[in-house]
DNA sequence: TCGAATTTGTGCGTATGTATC
DNA sequence: GGATACATACGCACAAATTCG
C-alpha cells in the first residue's frame, strides 16, 4: 500500500482534531501560516487540505477574516416515502414528501421560455418548444434549504387559470393539483440523483461556499398517458438538507 | 456580479470543449504546459481546472501518460421502485431495486466484529455487541460499479444456516430471504443519501480516481416489530452507476 | 474616517518524484 | 536509459475582504 499524500495526511489530522472538539464548533482555526508551521508543511498544502474539508461542508473560509469550524444547523430531511403519509398533499406542499418543519419557499416564473435541447429530451417536446419555467428557493425556518428550476411544456396549461405555478387560484399548490385542475392525472415521479459542486450562483443562493458538495436531482412527473408534464432540476447541499428514501418491502408469496 | 476567477473559466472551457467534441471520448488532451501556453495561464490554473473536471468524472490524469476524455462507461443504474418488477427478489439478487443488467458481487464475510458507535447507534444495540460484517463488491459485466459493507446484529443469526450472508444454503439471497429463514418479517428500508468523495482505497476498488464524486448511502432494513435487523454503508460512485428512483404519486380521493 | 495589519483567495514559477512510453 | 507528462510540494506575490486601532 502507498502511504497517503502530504495533504491528505493532513486533511485527516483536521478532520480528527475537529472530531475531537480540539475546536469548537464556530471557532475560528489558527491561520494557514500557523498551521503549516505546526505541521511542518508549506502553506499551500495546508491550503488544499482545508479546501477539501471545506467542500464537505465542515470547514468555512471568510476571506479576510479566518477558516472557522463550520456551525452545523439543524439540516432539513427531504423524504420520498413510498408508503402513504397522508401528509405531503394534505399540506398542499411539494408532490414528493415535503421537508419536516415549517417549509415555505419563493418562485418566479417566465412563460414562453425556449426549451433547451436537454429539457426538451426529458419532456419529450421539440428543442424550442415554450415552456412554462419557474425558479424556486425552497426556505426552511426563512433560511434557504434547497434549489430548484422546474418547466412545463407550454402548451398544458396556457389559457388556465393554472399556467403559473405560483400565481391563480392554485398558486404553490404543486404539480399533481394543478394538473388534476386541467384534466390530467398525474400517476408517478421519476428521479435520477447524481452528486455534484455548487457552482457560484447556486452557493450564493443557498448562502453556502462554492464548491459545496451537493446532490442533483432531475426530477420528472408522468401523467396516466405516459407523458412527461414537468420536469425539474433540483439542487440539494448536503450541508443544509439530508435526502432520505423509504422503501417498503414487498411481500413474498 | 463578480467575475469568475480564471481557473473556473478555464474549466468552463474544457467542459464546453468536451461537450463539443473537439476532444472525443477517450481522447488524449494536449499536455498542461501547451494548454496553458494556449490559454495564456500558468500551468497550475489548468491543473486546478482539471482537477474539478476530474473529480466531476469528466476528465481522468494518468500519471506518466496524459489527461484524456473519460470513456463513459455505460453506466449501471441502481432503481429504487415502489412499483413491484418482480425482478428483485426473483433474482436472488438485492432486496432492494437491482442495477439493470447481469449484476454479479463478491463478499467476504466477518463474524463477531464489535459494533463501532455509530453502527450500533443505527442498528440500535450497545457499541461493541458483536456484528456481522460483510463487504461486498458489486459488478455488472466483470467490472466494479458500487461497494457496500453491510452489518447484522450476530445476536440474529447467530447457531443458524445464514448467519453467513454469502455462506450456507442462502448465500447471496439478500437480507428479506434470509431473514424470513430465522422468522422475521422484513417491511421496509430506510436510506440517507449523501454526496461524497472516494478516498483512496474505495477508489482503488472501483477502479476509478480518488476524490471522484459519489453518493454514500446508508441503508436500515427494519423488520414489522421496528427492529432495525440490518445495516450498510453504500459507496456508488456516479461515473459507474446511476441512481434513480420511482415514486408513485398517490391518488386524491 | 482613515489606514495598517492580518487572513483568505488567487495566481505564478520551480523543483522533485514517479509512472508511462 | 531517456524523454514526456502527470502528481505532489514549496515559496513567493498580489488582490480582496476583514478587523482593529
Amino acid at each position: 500500500m502507498r502511504e497517503q499524500p502530504t495533504y491528505l495526511r493532513v486533511a485527516d489530522e483536521l478532520r480528527r482534531r475537529i472530531a475531537d472538539h480540539v475546536w469548537a464548533e464556530g471557532a475560528q482555526l489558527p491561520s494557514r501560516a500557523q498551521l503549516a508551521k505546526d505541521f511542518g508543511v508549506s502553506d499551500a498544502i495546508v491550503r488544499r487540505a482545508q479546501e477539501l474539508l471545506i467542500s464537505d461542508g465542515v470547514l468555512e473560509g471568510r476571506a479576510g477574516s479566518g477558516t472557522y469550524v463550520a456551525e452545523r444547523r439543524t439540516r432539513a430531511r427531504m423524504v420520498r416515502a413510498h408508503v402513504r403519509t397522508g401528509l405531503d398533499e394534505a399540506a398542499g406542499g411539494p408532490d414528493l414528501g415535503a421537508l419536516t418543519g415549517p417549509e415555505t419557499w419563493e418562485g418566479r416564473s417566465d412563460v414562453m421560455v425556449p426549451a433547451p435541447a436537454h429539457i426538451a429530451a426529458r419532456l419529450g417536446i421539440a428543442e424550442g418548444d415554450y415552456c412554462v419555467r419557474t425558479a424556486y428557493e425552497h426556505l426552511l425556518d426563512s433560511k434557504p434549504v434547497y434549489l430548484s428550476t422546474s418547466w412545463e411544456p407550454y402548451e398544458i396549461t396556457s389559457g388556465t387559470l393554472v399556467v403559473l405555478p405560483d400565481g391563480g387560484p392554485l398558486a404553490g399548490a404543486g404539480v399533481v393539483r394543478r394538473m388534476a385542475e386541467v384534466g390530467i392525472t398525474v400517476t408517478h415521479a421519476v428521479e435520477r440523483m447524481e452528486p455534484g459542486q455548487t457552482d457560484a450562483e447556486e452557493a450564493h443562493l443557498l448562502g453556502v461556499q462554492r464548491g459545496v458538495l451537493c446532490t442533483r436531482i432531475e426530477r420528472t412527473f408522468y401523467s396516466d398517458d405516459g407523458r412527461a408534464v414537468e420536469t425539474a432540476d433540483i439542487v440539494v447541499p448536503a450541508a443544509l438538507c439530508e435526502i432520505v428514501v423509504e422503501t417498503p418491502v414487498s411481500r413474498r408469496r
